[in-house]
DNA sequence: TATTGTTATACTCTATAACTATA
DNA sequence: TATAGTTATAGAGTATAACAATA
């Protein structure tokens, strides 16, 4: 009998997001926080619309943690020049070099995380997790 | 800028558990009850405790889980030979049968998961998360 | 009419602590 | 004293519906 690939999966993924959190800690930030800093910094700037769709995120949920990253002063809501509903969520200095720090924590946890495999099998690994984990 | 790859493990892990609770929304149940009717179908016979150990699943959750599972006429909780506090979980005909038909339907949501991938590459795949998925 | 962001709400999941009965 | 199971509870994650402002 085997595990199915979904469930492997799901264990998984389930470790990476409570080592994450628990680097997380001293920031004050959960993985979901980290998410949405990671796709703001990638993009310069998302509306919240665009933040939900591109992590999967429901847009109430989305909410939530944009206002917990902009009491923390890591972003701002900044006004969409075309379209007065919409409201671009973008990296303040401060959250940009937060952003840095955690980054560098993540990939110091990936590292644990991946510890079992060379650097082949780990390039292989985020390949084929990247074909599949679009949303 | 990369993803980590504990980003994308979570996402498609988050995926493939909302896809198979879908999937067991008939048989009125969820991705962990799937788990423990696949622990317990391995193994024939567990203590609640290996339960826990072997899917990452705290104590309290494994009552809870085979509560529902017990009340469902999946489960019985067999005595222990030699320590009375020990509760076996073990899977009655029905549950075997329930077993049978949803683990059918996982690999068929397992299938959909991974279209994009062909068939070397899912057993790439399986193989690369059991080496990093061990508890 | 449809969409963006928001609020309220409920249900699931996860984790912790304290209790019992056994060892 | 330590362990297996249990109960209670709280916090985090997820999903849905309804609303205001705007398109």
């Amino acid at each position: 009998m085997d595990d199915s690939v979904g469930f492997l999966l799901a264990r998984a993924g389930g470790r990476a997001i409570r080592g994450l959190n628990r680097g997380l800690e001293p920031f004050g930030l959960r993985t979901r926080h980290y998410t949405v800093l990671m796709a703001a910094a990638q993009h310069g700037g998302l509306a919240q619309r665009e933040l939900g769709d591109l992590l999967g995120i429901d847009p109430s949920a989305v909410v939530a943690l944009v206002d917990d990253l902009q009491t923390a002063g890591l972003v701002r809501r900044d006004p969409h020049p075309d379209d007065r509903r919409t409201r671009l969520v973008v990296l303040t200095d401060e959250g940009l070099k937060t952003f840095g720090e955690a980054a560098a924590l993540a990939s110091k946890i990936d590292d644990e995380t991946l510890a079992p495999l060379d650097a082949a099998e780990r390039a292989t690994l985020a390949d084929l997790l990247r074909r599949i984990a679009r949303p």
